[in-house]
DNA sequence: TTGTAGGCGTTATCAG
DNA sequence: CTGATAACGCCTACAA
């Protein structure tokens, strides 16, 4: 039973159908007309132009987005590529894109590379063919890697600087200095910080921004590594983190904080008391858990925005690659306080 | 400055290049077989396939989606809409589909709909002409809407029934009756509904759920309306919550319900002492919060997981419309348990 | 302003 | 098994 017959019959014709032929023998005009009447306006008299929409609308004409980007080469499709779809801060990200995407008539291609350098090439591989362009949240791939797709087609970049190109990156620098600095006038002298994948750019930038702003402010820091960033990361370095000697944690993100926030509890370690626990990036549900988590928050919603209005004026060419920085703020909650 | 100069200069030759008639002339065989050779597994002899396999990899051949779409009239892309992308139930949906898209081959193309109906089928329109199906998540358009596009190219919901429609539903009455029986065993005489969007036809089933399990049970019902399934809608309703006399709600969402038990806790309503709180969905950061939310889970993963293989199936035509049941189940935790 | 004709990259139908 | 050749639906010089 290799092929069998189509269960559903579709209507061939009559819906699917309607060709830019169809309409030009209904409006008694050249196929070539009816293009132009619909996608250059001006370029045909107004009369004609409303007997050839009459006519679409009538056959309620849809055109054809493969047909059309067998020519001109562009699909008004754009695609997006996320780190790892289950975390929750890539949702505003995804949002931002989309609606700017939608609002300038794109449509938007998802797919999620799970944290993986190698499936999110070959993602971006596939999804450059099909688009005009793609957006990488937070990539894991190579610096030259990347390089070669924008010199395909064009990439933008979110949470990850790349000469040439298109980025939009957090200022890191601030929400974490906010937050060492606040940890120092409570009194905290020495400060760890949970580092995420190896292959993420972000988290190393995280990193150096704890550690100058520990200088500057006077405090030991320290860096531990994680597993994976995700909630359960978290709960597998919370004793390390406790071990550490230090009263106050950063995270490289929400994620990891809640998983500690979480171990800490079920293990009855005071927080904020015994030990300050701030994460990075103020997902949905941080202002939720109890204690609420004290966070570093980044704009995501202007990222996704960002980041595809970014593209669309490369599409456009009105934009030559550029670097946009959007900024974080520390949000002080219940989970950060003065040691006991 | 209407047209300027591309900035970036983009190898338009070498790279993005690369039809089958380069590889045809490289391997010296006619284009035709080059088609043959790498999609028609066995219509060419072993050597010439490896001769053009081997031009392919070297010019780094990568097929024209569109090209292709157009004779076939398949595109390999799957839509899916979602009612509203930030709620987070929808993640694990969307990484279910995204998955099992990936897996067979399938890009997916991702919108939001963001709960209004006419976005909803103005996106579905534009997508249905560049995929092979679409899969819409808590949809909010009308029966006859839906049933329009299905006549067009195979349609797949989740979170509703229709008739002729393949559908993925989840089996509310199971976790909701396990609910409210566990309800009843701690003392509880009266419980509240709080109901979602209008449109939502989940929102309905569960309230006849809530309903009859009330009656089985011998419980009061009564049933509340929220402006929005959101945190906030939540945190609006709860003073009519409490109001109502019931000392247990289940809600329509989680997001209500964590709204409602914000707001509880903002006007020290006791949890579950006074009131008991029960969401449904079970969404990220349901058992992150203080006192962890009382839920009926939802398997959103296999939704997704459910919705793309059928879909794959029916692009297959090895199966036809069907309605797959998952399975709900109560999650009791601390927000719910005997009243005072 | 409008019609004609050629081509975009693939697949499919026929011969050979 | 392989080579021509005609679609697929649309766009765009070029010509009228």
């Amino acid at each position: 039973m290799a092929a069998m017959m189509n269960y559903v019959q579709r209507e061939s014709k009559s819906k699917s159908g309607a060709t830019i032929y169809d309409i030009a023998k209904l409006a008694g005009v050249n196929p070539s007309t009816v293009s132009r009447a619909l996608t250059k306006p001006g370029r045909v008299s107004e009369a004609t132009r409303e007997r050839v929409e009459a006519a679409a609308a009538q056959l309620n004409y849809r055109a054809n987005t493969h047909a059309r980007a067998l020519p001109t080469g562009r699909t008004r499709m754009l695609g997006l590529i996320v780190a790892d779809i289950t975390n929750p801060s890539f949702f505003d990200v995804i949002r931002g894109a989309e609606t700017m995407a939608a609002s300038a008539g794109y449509t938007m291609l998802l797919a999620d590379a799970a944290e993986s350098a190698t499936t999110e090439a070959t993602i971006a591989r596939r999804m450059l063919s099909a688009a005009d362009g793609i957006i990488l949240a937070s990539p894991r791939m190579s610096d030259a890697e990347i390089l070669e797709l924008n010199a395909d087609k064009p990439v933008v970049v979110i949470n990850r600087d790349i000469a040439g190109v298109t980025s939009v990156v957090p200022n890191v620098a601030k929400g974490i200095g906010e937050a060492v600095r606040s940890l120092g006038a409570e009194g905290h002298t020495s400060i760890a910080y949970v580092a995420g994948p190896r292959q993420s750019w972000m988290s190393g930038r995280r990193w150096d921004a704890v550690r100058e702003a520990g200088e500057r402010y006077g405090l030991d820091t320290r860096r531990l590594d994680s597993e994976r960033p995700t909630v359960e990361g978290g709960r597998q370095v919370a004793p390390l983190v406790v071990q550490s000697g230090a009263s106050a944690v950063l995270c490289y993100n929400d994620l990891l904080a809640l998983g500690i926030l979480r171990e800490l509890q079920a293990t009855r370690v005071d927080v904020p008391g015994r030990m300050s626990v701030i994460g990075f990036d103020d997902i949905f549900g941080a202002d939720l858990v109890t204690p609420a988590l004290s966070t570093v928050r980044l704009p995501h919603r202007d990222s996704g925005v960002g980041a595809m209005g970014a593209m669309l004026k490369v599409l456009d060419d009105v934009a030559r690659p550029a670097r946009l920085e959007v900024d974080t703020e520390f949000v002080p909650r219940g989970s950060s306080g003065a040691p006991a």
